[in-house]
DNA sequence: CTACCTGCAAATTTTTTGCATCCGG
DNA sequence: CCGGATGCAAAAAATTTGCAGGTAG
């Protein structure tokens, strides 16, 4: 599903709950599946505050609206800063290395991790969401640059 | 390992790195070791300064400096409440499983996953700690409970 | 018209910090 | 004695909320 082929299907569900639409809401939503990565709510009000004005109660409700319909995936990275990924609900959503060293985020395309999980789930007797998860560890160039630890 | 071990070791660790030993960061190592699970600083302090007066910034210095030596893992469940757990170098920790429905948090006894997410990290070329995820879903009950969906 | 939505500002909540003082080794 | 450690209270940071209008349908 393309950026905006996931606005439109938002625009969609949330219509479908009852809810208007709306241009500050259009903005968050654009702001959301344009964004290169996992944005914060503090992200999203800077550059839609001096943008086209939104009102930083407006991008919480709407964050919080996506969130309750699953429309976005909320990431926790520690640093206090809730993340938001538009979720595309056609595919499992990539995990996240967050790096110990220099603190960057990468997608991870991860191949065993998903089905790990399921199968782990299967044999509980639990299910888990695919979601994205984020992982801690060391990316590539600071694991080539680390004392081989 | 068991709990008081933890609070030697961890006692033992934070001397060699020249802390001071005394008894409030004491009584906060204990407080980790016995939880039930992963608790916030808010749950230790409301134990703490009730039993024995142990000021919020103590437990909050105690807490950072037990992270920056990682003696303990930081979980982020996402309600805004930071939790921690002891950290076991003797063993990989548990992952937990956060129940969308109920709300609960279990302590998940995986098999496949830790072992995939290494596979995934070395085919990857990056390096991940073995530290506990947080995963969202269904607990047993709930699933049982649930319109099979 | 009737929800629902917006935006401001103020309140809440969680965590951090400055600083004077205390204490372990 | 000295380098941490403590605790208070105040600050900071992030998110939430009350409320008085606006607006989509």
């Amino acid at each position: 599903v393309s950026r905006e082929e996931w606005v439109a299907s938002v625009n969609e569900t949330l219509q479908r709950a009852g809810h208007l639409r709306s241009s500050p809401r259009e903005r968050v939503l654009r702001a959301l599946a344009h964004a290169d990565g996992p944005v914060s709510a503090q992200e999203l009000e800077d550059q839609l505050r001096s943008a086209n004005s939104v009102s930083r109660a407006t991008i919480y409700h709407a964050l919080e609206l996506l969130d309750r319909h699953e429309l976005v995936f909320r990431l926790d990275l520690g640093d206090g800063h809730a993340r938001y990924l538009p979720a595309d609900p056609t595919q499992t959503p990539p995990h996240f290395l967050l790096c110990q060293r220099c603190r960057s985020l990468f997608a991870l395309p991860t191949v065993e991790l998903d089905s790990a999980i399921q199968r782990d789930a299967l044999r509980l007797g639990v299910a888990i969401n695919p979601g994205p998860l984020v992982l801690h560890g060391l990316c590539a160039p600071c694991l080539a640059a680390s004392p081989g630890a």
